[in-house]
DNA sequence: TTGTAAGCGTTATCAC
DNA sequence: GTGATAACGCTTACAA
């Protein structure tokens, strides 16, 4: 507690004030690549330390018109896979000097609007967004921040001049899965969805079918059911494939929180995994090796997609807004790990 | 895209022109409780949404003092622990108008003094903590801000005027689990700790003592076996468990990720759970009814907590700093969710 | 190399 | 009820 909890905020005009300079001089000697007098500057920096000085984001914001601040917008950052592309973009982020403001949506429109006219007003640089459906009204309302846009996991239906994605190659990941299932012999299998709408869902739908029909199969309709992303789905998903007259022997999961919400109903219902019903999720969450059986998934690379996509939104800030010389959107590969739920 | 993308950002005095009026008259208009002349109010209201103005939070920072945002400091944001507190924080603010600056440490020191620069130059109202381990030195960094902390699951050592916590009661939590272990029949009872020197391992672990002790019993320091709160930890606990001469019949865990890595290791080890080794967590993370066999473990509120953390926040940021009525410390009572590891 | 002055978008204090 | 005017803390021409 001893001293240095001084009250009242100090400013570059106090350091000025004690420095014997103008504070204008204060604010080049503590900027980095303005010309000073290397004594003065060591001076006015060390004057600064004693002070305790911290520079005011708000007044450096209002007249840079840049605030060094970038929001995330999420669905729920509850969401295990969401969370780790958050610490990915977080930690890139404040390498550097980025500051993150976390908003959820938990998908309701209503707090998604309200998430984004809070951005505006707090001018950020940049906005990444995961949240699970993009709608067009949606993506409008972001387009006219104005600022730069990295969508993951999210296609960019409305290509404006502002917004990019970082997707994981859904279909080749879904290929990846499907093969793995075919290889093992498998000839009936399920499909079990995502959230409604969702791209990614239907990019993986569409290479569960693919895969299928590259073996000269049909894809049957009983086989794709609903699911919600969630263990409950899968769950749920399950009891409806038990119920078909010819139940499928494998099972293809939008994502692993599904699958692992199957895997426990499967158990429940004395189901044997793999014996009689093979499972492969994706994302490859950290708990997909502690369920039993460990579960085998397409892993996304989650950190780096963050840190990806925050590196994409580096760049778009920095580079003069006029110069559209597009980025591409970036793509990344999943990978097939293979544990002993298949 | 059609109209409305004006690239220039529209301020209160071109409101003020547009509406014939002074830009003092713009700012009461649109404030809350001021009075203005309720036509003119309406026509100012009604050309600032006609222009798509949006109050710039910097500004307005800059002059009332006041950010309405919060800082949030985690270790990491991918523990699913915190993840289900910050939703609960995240959400309370927002429905107060406040903006949540995420901010991860990793633990790592550096990066949390950084992290507290960064939030003191933002001018945060408040803060919230969940890192694990607050050292003093920290602490110390944290009360420099000048503005209300609460700690979530920590102990507040050192008594500032501004930092006050929301935890879990450790102690009756720990009882609870080990009373129910106790009513099981176990008599040989392990506990795996968390992260050292933080302090809620700390307090169940003294439950773990005290329940063995009302029991007569004395605890064995080699039943006693160091964790990290992740699950490998849990798994190289339970190797060193089996290698003692007696090894436990059950395994009262710090937290449900050590308890879920512990319940893998078990089960490559062909040793039955609940019948050769019964096993409690702590935290009730949403996976831990998806693990095999579904975990019992201490649930605690998260979200509920984040909620009270938020709250408590909110009052000490609106009452005036000088009013010292000591809020208390909040606490909130875990409990026992009973499912098969037991 | 340094100081003076203007201005970023608000709110707040006065007069009128 | 409304309009000047002065801050808030900073960066940035422009002068000296």
């Amino acid at each position: 507690m001893v001293a240095g909890k001084s009250e009242a905020r100090v400013s570059i005009k106090d350091i000025a004030r004690a420095a014997g300079v103008s504070h204008s001089t204060v604010s080049r000697a503590l900027g980095e690549g303005m010309l000073v007098n290397p004594a003065t500057r060591e001076r006015i920096k060390s004057v600064a330390l004693e002070m305790g000085y911290t520079p005011d984001a708000a007044a450096r914001s209002l007249v840079t018109g840049r605030s060094r601040t970038i929001g995330v917008v999420v669905a729920t950052i509850a969401d295990p896979f969401v969370a780790e592309v958050v610490q990915g973009v977080e930690t890139t982020a404040h390498d550097h000097g980025y500051t993150v403001v976390l908003s959820g949506s938990g998908s309701e429109p209503v707090r998604e609007i309200a998430a984004v006219e809070m951005l505006r007003s707090k001018r950020v640089d940049g906005l990444i967004v995961t949240a699970s459906r993009i709608g067009a009204l949606y993506l409008d309302h972001v387009e006219r921040l104005g600022v730069p846009v990295v969508l993951i996991n999210n296609h960019n239906e409305q290509s404006g001049h502002y917004t990019y994605t970082v997707t994981v190659d859904n279909h080749h990941g879904g290929l990846l899965a499907m093969d793995h299932l075919l290889e093992k012999g498998h000839r009936r299998i399920a499909y079990v969805t995502g959230p409604a709408d969702h791209s990614s869902d239907m990019e993986r739908l569409g290479a569960y079918r693919q895969a299928l029909e590259a073996r000269g199969q049909t894809w049957e309709a009983d086989l794709v059911v609903g699911g919600d992303g969630w263990p409950d789905g899968g769950r749920r998903a399950l009891e409806t494939l038990m119920a078909r007259t010819q139940p499928p022997t494998a099972v293809f999961c939008y994502n692993d929180m599904t699958a692992i919400g199957l895997l426990r109903a499967a158990h429940e219902m004395a189901i044997r995994v793999p014996g009689a019903m093979a499972v492969v999720g994706f994302d490859d969450i950290s708990l997909a090796a502690y369920v039993d059986p460990p579960l085998t998934t397409i892993a996304q690379p989650k950190f780096e997609m963050g840190q990806l996509a925050m590196g994409m939104l580096l760049n778009l800030m920095q580079t003069d807004a006029s110069m559209t010389a597009r980025l591409s959107d970036q793509v990344v590969q999943g990978r097939l790990v293979v544990r002993d739920s298949t």
